[in-house]
DNA sequence: TCTGGGGTCCTAGGACCC
DNA sequence: TCTGGGGTCCTAGGACCC
């Protein structure tokens, strides 16, 4: 039996959030970008989308296009707030709910929706709910799967509310624009195009199955099965952090190794202090060098021991450093932490050893 | 145009073991 | 003497997403 999945996409998220917390900002040209030099544009409203500011594109080009653009620094705590407002809020609909980011989610509705006359009721009611509660608008897509739902959600916004029935897979989505379908980017597109797959449908001619695995590799047969609504319809409540890491990009370039010390230092307690805050440890270290010619090098080690406070982060992090030789300046640097366990089982494994 | 910061997953090659 | 096959772990890089 087919399922109703929902997937449910904030709109503007930061952009609607800061307008929330600053009513001056409201029916504003606003964007959030993380620093005023060297920044991108994280998000903007739709008043500042209507000068063709949009995200990604540098806080310099934005204020060429839209002078009048009030730029906000991000501010990430208040949106895991507000977005934990709106996950609690999607749970008092069912507990099958999987957060795929700080701005949207899949829900598994089929149960609920049988209470409503029209498939749609139950997204409308949601949107709307949401809006009266919290003030956060949001886009809604109803299908059989995940990916149809978030294609879907994508297709009228802001607010909008679309269903794909099965029988609609053809008309609605095999006809969209291989660029625009969620999973194939900027890199692949090009590539399938060049081979005659410009539309999702193209993706299912069996002559050129071969030549579309040499290029989507192991995850084919799941990816044409799902663009034709079979499988990806599973919630997954497995919400464990497989990684944390932090980054910073130097305003500007540098040479200096005492700077690039204190830089490891500071990313080492921040991403001590989430480890912990987390309560989990790592053993595997990676740190990243982005030079000024924004070549991107990552060094990483796998140790016997668990990281757990920042010194060790740090000299760690440092050792990776001290291996390479680099003679450019450097734009960036960072440090992330993955194998993660917890900390407990961390301890009972070092008594065991013991 | 001059490119943030947070992630997840996949690939390919090499080391190492049996 | 001139080289198997399978499996796992590690590292580095890259695609993609929000």
């Amino acid at each position: 039996m087919d399922k109703y999945i929902f997937h449910i996409d904030l709109n503007a998220f930061y952009a609607l959030a800061e307008q929330i917390r600053d009513p001056q900002l409201a029916n504003r040209p606003v964007a959030i970008a993380g620093k005023r030099s060297r920044g991108i544009v994280t998000t903007a409203t739709y008043e500042a989308r209507d000068f063709g500011v949009k995200s990604g594109m540098s806080v310099a080009e934005a204020l060429r296009l839209c002078p009048d653009l009030t730029i906000v620094a991000s501010d990430h705590k208040y949106y895991s707030e507000m977005s934990k407002k709106f996950v609690d809020f999607l749970k008092t609909y069912t507990h099958l709910v999987e957060q795929v980011s700080i701005d949207e989610c899949y829900l598994d509705l089929t149960k609920e929706i049988k209470k409503y006359d029209k498939p749609l009721d139950l997204a409308i009611e949601i949107r709307d709910e949401l809006f009266k509660k919290h003030k956060l608008k949001c886009s809604i897509g109803v299908s059989v799967n995940r990916f149809l739902s978030k294609m879907a959600s994508d297709m009228h916004k802001p607010m909008g509310v679309t269903l794909i029935r099965r029988e609609e897979i053809e008309n609605k989505i095999f006809t969209i624009d291989i660029g625009q379908m969620h999973g194939i980017g900027k890199k692949t597109a090009p590539i399938l195009k060049e081979h005659g797959i410009n539309v999702i449908g193209d993706l299912l001619n069996d002559k050129k199955y071969l030549m579309i695995k040499t290029i989507l590799g192991k995850n084919t047969d799941t990816t044409l099965a799902k663009i034709q609504g079979i499988g990806n319809d599973e919630i997954s409540l497995d919400d464990s952090i497989k990684s944390i890491g932090n980054s910073s990009t130097f305003l500007e370039n540098v040479t200096d190794y005492d700077i690039i010390a204190q830089k490891f230092r500071s990313l080492a307690n921040s991403v001590a202090l989430r480890l912990n805050n987390e309560g989990v440890v790592s053993n595997n270290i990676t740190i990243t060098i982005r030079t000024e010619d924004f070549v991107t090098i990552t060094r990483s080690k796998t140790l016997d021991y668990d990281l757990v406070d920042s010194d060790e982060i740090y000299e760690e992090a440092l050792l990776l450093f001290d291996n390479e030789n680099i003679d450019e300046p450097i734009r960036l640097l960072g440090i992330s932490t993955t194998n993660l366990k917890l900390f407990e089982d961390s301890i009972t494994q070092l008594k065991l050893e013991l």
